[in-house]
DNA sequence: GCAATATATATGTTAATTGATATATAATAA
DNA sequence: TTATTATATATCAATTAACATATATATTGC
């Protein structure tokens, strides 16, 4: 893992509200982070897969939902990376927003009914 | 002073090679980076000009000389970032040989004519 | 004024990145 | 099987960003 290809990753704005929903949040849906930034799916879709690939974040798949995390072997200075860039935007937008909408979300049950136990099937919005 | 900006300009490794040698060296002269990295010096100086923009740096001018340092008002989530990235590349190429040829360094006296047959009365600093 | 040095910028080319749109895949339900 | 939903990928145009090279500017000393 590369410090410029972290940073490179990282420099992008969609990427950094994805990356920046998941500092707060343990795991996150497409279907959640699309419906958060308001963005089309395969645009977030392409720069989850660029983070999947610089090993940002990890994913797992339950059922019908893909769920990503901050990746849990992010090296130290990675991790100071991510939350110096959390303190950055911190009370700026687009991220302010962002964290707002994800906060005043309806439950993921309704939504997506993603909530990780893989139970009943509802459709994401 | 935005996170992806700050990102984005530290994402190139010239840039942050530059950045690097500013994190252990409260000041070098274009021609000591120059040097140091062994990169031409427009490709440094055009980095360094993206880097002040960004006001990543600060330069001063000290007769034919001029300075660069990390910038004195940098925010605090900027210094985190500046200070991740350094973790992450300790020991590692080509910020590890980057920082022996500064460490290594002849003094500044004969420093920026560098193959020793010019006559330079005068040499950075 | 002219020459030399240190640094900056401009130009032309090429490579990488992005977004939008369209399509593909995977899981589940009927 | 087919339909539906969630997500991924492919393609293409537009933009951006890098490099090398050439040239310009600023400072100093003659």
């Amino acid at each position: 893992m590369k410090v410029e290809n972290v940073l490179r990753v990282m420099a992008d704005e969609t990427r950094l509200r994805c990356l920046m929903l998941l500092v707060h949040e343990t795991e996150l849906c497409v279907c959640e982070m699309e419906q958060t930034l308001n963005e089309p799916q395969p645009k977030i879709s392409r720069h989850l897969a660029v983070l999947r690939k610089a090993n940002m974040v990890q994913d797992r798949r339950d059922g019908h939902w893909i769920y990503y995390r901050l990746h849990p072997q992010l090296p130290v200075w990675a991790k100071k990376i991510v939350l110096g860039a959390a303190s950055g935007v911190a009370g700026q937008e687009p991220f302010f927003s962002d964290q707002q909408r994800l906060a005043s979300r309806v439950q993921r049950a309704d939504r997506c009914n993603g909530d990780g136990e893989s139970q009943a099937q509802q459709s994401c919005a």
